[in-house]
DNA sequence: GAAAATTAGGTGCATATACTCATATTATAT
DNA sequence: ATATAATATGAGTATATGCACCTAATTTTC
């Protein structure tokens, strides 16, 4: 159990610790595709599911609003939405301003949102059963932190 | 400090645990721009950085067994790998089966990840500050154990 | 040794993501 | 009232990602 010397215990332990940044998209890309097997029997995906369910919380919500919210760039928004549109989920109503108009659920997309729910449901367990409870909350707290270092320093 | 009823504690924290895959999806987003941000006077992404590193670390090698060692989708890498190659970052050799050539880092591609490197040691150390160092590395374990977990169920 | 199975890889298509630039609308300053 | 600034959005372009399908080369089977 000797040690080379501490020196090397430390660089060996930084070695571990790879880019932060790969680490999250492997991780995201993963989990990405264990929900999206999860959905296929709803034929959605886990990106739409959850915008479709985020619309569905906030209401009718202009597109700045709604990528404030999810912390997606706007103009990736705007084609997240058309493919929903496409589809008959969300419907355009009018703003409160002829530059703004408000998305909204149609009768499809919360059908479909409620079709999805219960295999979002499942995998979602599966999940928490692999990780452990503790280890989802601690996700969600590096995840404040993280949009919070990231509004912070970013934007004017 | 009193509570309504436990079952509405549990549904409240169940609310909070929103779903581990959009979180997940969310940080990859934010912290991939941290990145970028931070690697762009080297004129470079954090993908295609972290892309170079890996082919530097584990030599030539095919597309295959790159994209295994990526937990990336073999055509996804197909495509990265074009574009790295039409910069001059990397190179294409024979292999030791006409089905398959080693991909390697040209001087241009070693110049170009020495380049970037103290970027990205400036941007993982402030990250590391910001988050801490047991935080990375339960990020590290949790990576581990979703690719486990994926790999074990999912392939044949 | 030839047919069949396996292995390695690429292409077409589609979604997700973000930057830059352009446009239209509303609010503000004078 | 008008020039200007601020706001809200879309379109063009580019990278990142994965699935379904296809081709070529090698290995296995008989």
């Amino acid at each position: 159990m000797k040690e080379k010397s501490s020196k090397a215990s430390f660089a060996a332990a930084k070695r571990r610790t790879e880019c932060v940044c790969i680490n999250l998209r492997r991780m995201s890309r993963t989990v990405s595709q264990i929900y999206d097997d999860a959905l296929a029997p709803a034929d959605i995906k886990i990106t739409q599911f959850c915008l479709l369910r985020a619309i569905e919380r906030i209401g009718p919500t202009g597109v700045g609003a709604l990528a404030e919210d999810q912390e997606l760039d706007r103009t990736t928004l705007t084609r997240n939405l058309a493919l929903l549109e496409r589809e008959g989920f969300i419907e355009q109503a009018p703003g409160p301003d002829r530059r703004t108009s408000l998305t909204r659920l149609t009768r499809a997309g919360t059908a479909a949102v409620a079709r999805a729910l219960p295999h979002w449901e499942r995998v979602q367990d599966e999940l928490r059963d692999a990780l452990g409870d503790e280890t989802l909350k601690k996700l969600n707290e590096i995840q404040a932190t993280i949009s919070a270092a990231a509004a912070g320093s970013g934007k004017s």
